[in-house]
DNA sequence: GTGCGTGGTGACGAATTTGTGACAGACGGT
DNA sequence: ACCGTCTGTCACAAATTCGTCACCACGCAC
């Protein structure tokens, strides 16, 4: 199940929906006037986004922008959509950063399935914008850890450190690398400073420890989920 | 640096392209004549295929269908490319899963930005292409293998050991060679350590050990599905 | 069957790699 | 200056991995 936020001025509402990839179906979620786009984007986080560019009093690429430059909604993909079918625009729209980009006339048809290949293509990305497993909850774009509610208080480098981990969430990433990013190119450190801030992190995750794996010789890895072997 | 498979009937050429994703231009690296765009793709597995519909003397969409049938080629992000302006055509092409379908006439620039934004989707996705043959996933970047979905845990020299294999399916690797390459140069190796690390891959291979064949006085193969003969 | 050469196996100790607890300096706020 | 927190480092413990070896098993030629 996906969320799709729908901008469009057909209604005159902004649409925040539900996306069943397989029935190929939207339903209406909820369904607020009144109310900023961009607001509602930040605040719900959808998957994808449809923008209409034609909306009335506003500038479609303006949104945009916004979203774009806000950290919780600059991932999320961008379907555009518009009566607009001058090359020009089109390539206006993909030029900005658009995913995708749709002109009326079109079938609903032809829009469902991009919208489901876009979320196809980029389920794996942004599908999990937060992590939850339980009570565990760790938001990606605001990077606060949550345990059982109750928010989890990091320091900066633990929080560089995790943010790089869970960004590269199921891959491992070397002890070199993590070096590097996380303190910058040195060769001083030899030691052993981060075995001892991921035993930090790993102390404050609690019970849930295991998400940050070591892989020998290699480096560390996080998932969601700890698989045993 | 991306590699661009552009099957096209315009120049009547197969063109195997480097697509510089900074200075957004292509270049044509080899052009092959009557060989066939699937078996291209086999081999070099490009991180994009564009694919023009209206080939000649060829059905565009069966192209598409081998593409995808190939455990090589399918998740190779594929954009189809025609004159065919019709929503009918543009729902087939997207219908069978094409990530992306861009209808004549187009300008240029415009499908130069359509492969940029494909490329960057997914780039991360293909970038770290895994190993797949079978029941087998070698994800490089997670230094896993999956068995018939189950993960399995690999040290590093185990890691390097069946990648060398596996990336040579089918053809058998001589004890020297792997030696040199996992071990680097040595002559010192004249033991029985490659027969060890071998052992204990097809330990964890489990049933799945005879993936690993020896070839007496030779060396090791991987095969994918180890033939009783 | 016997003998030779090559590969397989289990065990073991050494080497390498991580985890841990403690500690002292750095930094920032009061 | 005082205090609490964050950080990097160290020494040492624990955990794995790795190479080696002795020994066994198998295939092949005679």
């Amino acid at each position: 199940m996906h969320t799709v936020l729908v901008v469009d001025d057909e209604t005159d509402i902004l649409e925040l929906v539900v996306f069943n990839l397989e029935r190929q179906q939207f339903k209406v979620l909820t369904a607020d006037n009144g109310i900023s786009a961009v607001q509602i984007a930040k605040e719900k986080i959808p998957d994808l986004i449809v923008l209409d560019l034609m909306l009335p009093g506003m500038d479609g690429f303006s949104v945009y922008r916004e979203l774009r430059a806000d950290p919780r909604t600059n991932s999320i993909p961008v379907l555009m959509l518009t009566a607009k079918g001058e090359v020009n625009d089109r390539i206006a729209g993909l030029e900005l950063g658009a995913d995708d980009y749709v002109t009326k006339p079109f079938s609903p048809r032809e829009l469902l399935l991009r919208v489901r290949a876009l979320l196809k293509r980029t389920r794996k990305v942004t599908a999990d914008a937060s992590l939850k497993s339980g009570d565990f909850l760790l938001e990606r774009n605001t990077l606060k850890l949550f345990l059982a509610g109750r928010p989890v208080d990091l320091t900066a480098t633990e929080f560089k450190l995790l943010r790089l981990l869970v960004e590269a969430s199921g891959e491992v990433q070397e002890r070199d690398a993590l070096l590097r990013e996380v303190w910058g190119y040195s060769d001083t450190m030899l030691t052993r400073t981060l075995d001892t801030h991921v035993k930090r992190l790993r102390e404050k995750l609690g019970k849930h420890a295991e998400c940050i794996q070591t892989v020998r010789g290699v480096g560390y890895r996080f998932v969601s989920s700890p698989t045993p072997a």
